[in-house]
DNA sequence: GAATAATATTTGTCAAGGCAAACATGTGTT
DNA sequence: AACACATGTTTGCCTTGACAAATATTATTC
């Protein structure tokens, strides 16, 4: 073949270098979690996280949290129900909806969890200094805002 | 429920901010083809590009530049060469290897996708002066850089 | 130069996610 | 109140992609 590795990018698009920083972020955090003993899959990180930032809420709260698919996210809470990680109570304003919270079994998943995601985060971020980071976490959310606001 | 549609990155990750960025770039893209009329996934779009742009070759370092699985990469050659886009020839040099080459249809389907592909990055980098879209690239690459550096 | 290891492609199997249908409940209109 | 319509959850079906095994060929080692 002609070269070894991937030491492509030299003109790629923002396209692909943002699919391949997240695929990269995926892969590096369920290496780090699977390393410290954790079976979880990236989206079964990214439920519980979101349980454990901001509390208690619906299914389909969820879903749109994580941009997840009703019906995948149906899935996802057996799992995680199943390893008790969360429990499904009646919603109290809403009898169709449920009240997804988190277990104390899920509160200490998500202790363990926490260092993991730090890990990676820093380790992306540590070519930038302070200023760098946040101009990228601006220029994300602008290019975010333009596609949504594109029609 | 408490709010209504997806306001949310208020404090989120960079590692989030990717995902939602690279989710909407891939959405977009799809529907700007499909109301082209071209009845392509993201995943078709991106070999079709990387054969198109830099020509011939074979089917693994096709998978190895669209971060794909071998075994997928051959489920959608099939399907590409199926739709007549693409044609799959031995390889010159090894002979278990193939030549993945695009056909003339393949060749005139790409001719419709760039402008696609276009109106999505330039829609995404709108909000976005030349300084500052160089500066997204760059921290990107640094990102990406630090990320397989990571271990 | 034979034996061993590595790589390219294909196929089978499985898990995950999108879409649509079904059903329950909530919201809004008249 | 009755009606239509929207939303929340679940389930079935299908596609996609990862992983592993099988086979063919190339590269490396002794």
């Amino acid at each position: 073949m002609t070269s070894s590795h991937t030491p492509s990018y030299p003109q790629d698009s923002i396209g692909v270098l943002v699919g391949l920083v997240r695929g990269e972020i995926v892969r590096k955090l369920e290496a780090e979690m699977q390393a410290a003993g954790i079976e979880l899959r990236f989206t079964q990180f990214l439920i519980l996280k979101r349980l454990a930032l901001m509390g208690p809420m619906s299914a389909s709260e969820l879903a749109r949290a994580v941009e997840l698919d009703g019906g995948a996210m149906t899935r996802q809470l057996d799992q995680l129900e199943g390893k008790g990680l969360l429990r499904r109570l009646p919603h109290e304003q809403d009898r169709r909806a449920l009240r997804i919270e988190l277990t104390p079994a899920g509160d200490a998943m998500w202790q363990q969890m926490t260092p993991c995601n730090e890990h990676v985060l820093d380790a992306a971020q540590k070519a930038l200094n302070p200023t760098e980071r946040e101009q990228l976490r601006d220029y994300l959310v602008r290019v975010l805002d333009a596609l949504r606001d594109m029609n």
